[in-house]
RNA sequence: GGACCCAUAGCCAAGCGGUAAGGCACGGGACUGCAACUCCCCUACCACCGGUUCAAAUCCGGUUGGGUCCUCCA
């Protein structure tokens, strides 16, 4: 399998660490309100990657954190008159929820900032022992000027960031690019620390995370490209500074999605929640894969309704498809081996080879819903109509994509028959009252 | 101001040097008692200008238009 490796920039194929296992990290959100569909972007990319290599046969390791310290809990706390815990927990309640609706697995490694403080002061004293670190009137700051390769994965040189930098000098810090371990704070939730009684900066729980869950290097570390500088820069500077080491071999970022045109971001108000999709939540899923994971996204109004379309289209042929196999006298029959099916099927696998390429995949999946309504059109082939329904199945499984099936009960099944009985004999008033019952029923 | 990315039909979107996949919409047809569903057919001088090459949507340079990061953001 090959994979976009943002730390080289290359195509590369994908060896990992342990046979037959895979290690995944993928920043998740910071928890102070409800996610939009640009957040559930690296949230079902990554739950889609996952679902691969699990295909494959690998055992995955997947983590995924909560920042469950930040201003802006502080701020929505305050907003709120609730304490910070309250604010973090009821959101990450709400970001289980929305994933859990675009059904994304949900076992994974979720580890908490609030929980993970020790480890965090501890971490940072290393560096500063280490004297990659500073400490400041009780901020600690880290020293990029110590790592030699700072830049590399956002592909900048340094003294093109200085130039760049438009943010207002800390004059506490030796140098703009250095950034905050520690903040020294009475404000908001805090904790004692050798340093002072504060809080810690956002760019090392991951690494501490990463360390505490898997020991060491890791497979891929994902997230959304708005992360690569300074969040992931910074984390493998961390990393190297304490460990002498990278923190994973393959970094994959996804691009960013914008809405109408612009940029969806929470500052700008122009947020699509996931819990307020007006469509399908698998419509929804369905649209986030249908773009290269590496390409931006655009999100509209208008474009959801061909998603959401094309999604009742992928659902009621597997429905049709189970109700031609339930209706037959013949419904026992094993399923075959069809050249056909194996074909889309090879296909699929070769579009998510390369690059986990969900566009193509998807494709291919088309193409099997249209072989699926031909065969259904023809009608008799039951062990083909099985082979078919197992292929989509294990597609839409790949994708995440979960169908409503709806499965014939006998009550049904005598329904149907009288339907077609009466239509036989002409006699339409009737079946048509009939129609209305199964049509009502989601059976047509 | 600095760094970087993108530009394919009405819309969404693959392709990444060998002569334009797929889906939606539109139009035409088939099926049907009438519908719905479904199927078949039809639809592209690949933003523009130059260059490299036997060959370019694909590589190089420039122009224009979008976007991203440098600052909280997935």
């Amino acid at each position: 399998m090959k994979l976009t490796n943002t730390y080289t920039g290359n195509l590369e194929e994908f060896v990992p660490l342990k046979k037959d296992e895979v290690s995944i990290y993928v920043c998740g959100p910071t928890v102070y309100n409800y996610i939009h569909i640009g957040n559930a972007r690296p949230v079902v990319f990554f739950d889609t990657l996952r679902r691969y290599f699990e295909a494959k046969g690998y055992r995955v390791r997947f983590a995924s954190n909560f920042t469950d310290v930040d201003d802006r809990i502080i701020a929505r706390a305050k907003e709120m008159g609730l304490p910070e815990s309250r604010v973090s927990e009821q959101y990450i309640e709400a970001f289980l929820k929305d994933i859990e609706s675009l059904n994304c697995l949900m076992d994974y490694y979720k580890p908490k900032v609030t929980e993970s403080i020790k480890l965090i002061i501890d971490y940072i004293g290393q560096l500063v022992e280490k004297g990659y670190a500073y400490v400041v009137e009780g901020d600690v700051f880290f020293r990029v000027a110590k790592i030699a390769d700072y830049g590399h994965l956002s592909n900048r040189r340094l003294d093109d960031l200085i130039q760049g930098a438009r943010v207002e000098i800390n004059p506490l810090k030796e140098s703009p690019l250095d950034f905050t371990l520690w903040k020294k704070t009475d404000e908001g939730i805090n904790w004692d620390s050798p340093f002072s009684k504060g809080r810690p900066g956002w760019h090392t729980e991951c690494v501490v995370m990463i360390d505490d869950i898997f020991g060491g290097m890791i497979d891929i570390h994902g997230g959304g490209s708005d992360l690569i500088f300074p969040h992931h820069e910074n984390e493998i500077a961390q990393s190297i500074a304490c460990h002498n080491h990278q923190i994973a071999n393959y970094w994959l970022h996804n691009g960013r999605l914008q809405f109408e045109g612009e940029k969806m971001s929470k500052s700008l108000g122009n947020v699509v929640l996931v819990k307020d999709f007006p469509y399908h939540k698998m419509a929804l899923r369905l649209f986030l894969l249908s773009t290269h994971y590496r390409s931006p996204i655009n999100y509209s109004e208008q474009n959801m309704k061909m998603f959401a379309e094309e999604w009742d289209k992928i659902n009621s042929t597997i429905n049709s498809l189970y109700r031609k196999i339930d209706l037959s006298d013949d419904k026992d029959a094993p399923r075959n081996i069809y050249q056909e099916v194996d074909q889309s099927l090879k296909a699929f696998a070769e579009a998510m080879e390369n690059d986990i390429n969900t566009p193509n995949a998807i494709t291919e999946l088309q193409g099997l819903i249209k072989i699926a309504n031909i065969e259904i059109r023809k009608g008799k082939d039951i062990p083909k109509l099985k082979a078919i329904v197992e292929g989509i199945l294990f597609m839409l499984n790949i994708l995440g994509l979960k169908p409503d099936l709806i499965r014939l009960s006998e009550g049904d099944i005598v329904l149907i028959r009288q339907w077609e009985k009466l239509r036989h004999e002409k006699q339409y008033a009737e079946a048509d009252q009939i129609r209305a019952v199964l049509q009502e029923k989601g059976l047509l």
